[in-house]
DNA sequence: AACCTACTTGCAAACAATTTGCATTTGTGT
DNA sequence: ACACAAATGCAAATTGTTTGCAAGTAGGTT
């Protein structure tokens, strides 16, 4: 394990736990989805890299990798693509039909609470959810 | 417009309103579609269906055309598919990631406070939502 | 520091999902 | 019954995702 960037040090951990190497490929991944403001989808991830710095097929094998290990989540942001973002990053989504911005949203009690109240009423053992809001953004509403 | 089933009326008022013709393969749809206990995809509809009753393309056209008439809406319960269900059942989602179960639950108060909250901090205008929750169903928790 | 081996990668190609073009058919207003 | 725009099926194009395999590499061992 050599002089990898300081600040992933955590997925590092989870690397090895799962005997997973740490690549320059992952390393890039992993820096991309660190940088995003929202939840990227496969493609965007290769625009954001240097064209031919890794190759598409590796970018699917290294979220499915970093899927199994909890270190990305999965999110659908709209019909087409799917989008993941960094585990521990996690947090509800505004879309905007119109430009197509995304805008984090920090979760908070109300819907812990209503969260309880589901798994109250349907004995479902709740691990995940995945929760985005489809609307007009501010700028969009005046046009 | 002849006999056609009485309860997707509603729809036809919609089909008419943006000039779509009420086909048999468009009804047969929309049938599969009001049966259906949990949201679907293109594929299980064309399963419900009769082999050659409707081919798939034409699926995949009805389900745009109802969806820009917002007849039906889309939800994400998997990595792999995106399913559609009738508009005006929407409902959030259980998710098996056991058995695969999906079961229906309908929203309550304790959401509308949570996306009223969201509102006023983002300055978003609201118009959708999808959420779906994973976990283990009461069955599967017991394996 | 060189060595070994299992894990990774890129490339090509297979596969699957979704969209498009076009000739033909069909619903619906007149 | 007529006329025309809209809808359908089929084939083919496009796009998204997965797989096979030979070559390359990380990281533990000597």
């Amino acid at each position: 394990m050599k002089n990898h960037p300081e600040h992933l040090k955590t997925f590092y951990a989870l690397f090895q736990r799962a005997r997973l190497k740490i690549t320059p490929a992952r390393v890039r991944i992993l820096e991309v989805l660190h940088h995003a403001h929202a939840p990227l989808s496969i493609q965007q991830i290769s625009a954001e890299l240097e064209t031919g710095e890794v190759d598409i097929v590796t970018i699917y094998r290294t979220i499915s990798a970093l899927q199994k290990i909890n270190a990305v989540k999965q999110t659908h942001l709209n019909a087409k693509e799917r989008a993941y973002e960094l585990a521990g990053e996690h947090h509800h989504h505004l879309v905007c039909t119109s430009c197509n911005a995304v805008e984090d949203i920090t979760l908070n009690d109300q819907f812990e609470q209503y969260q309880k109240i589901i798994t109250k009423k349907s004995g479902f053992k709740i691990m995940d959810h995945s929760l985005e809001f489809f609307g007009l953004c501010a700028p969009c509403q005046k046009n």
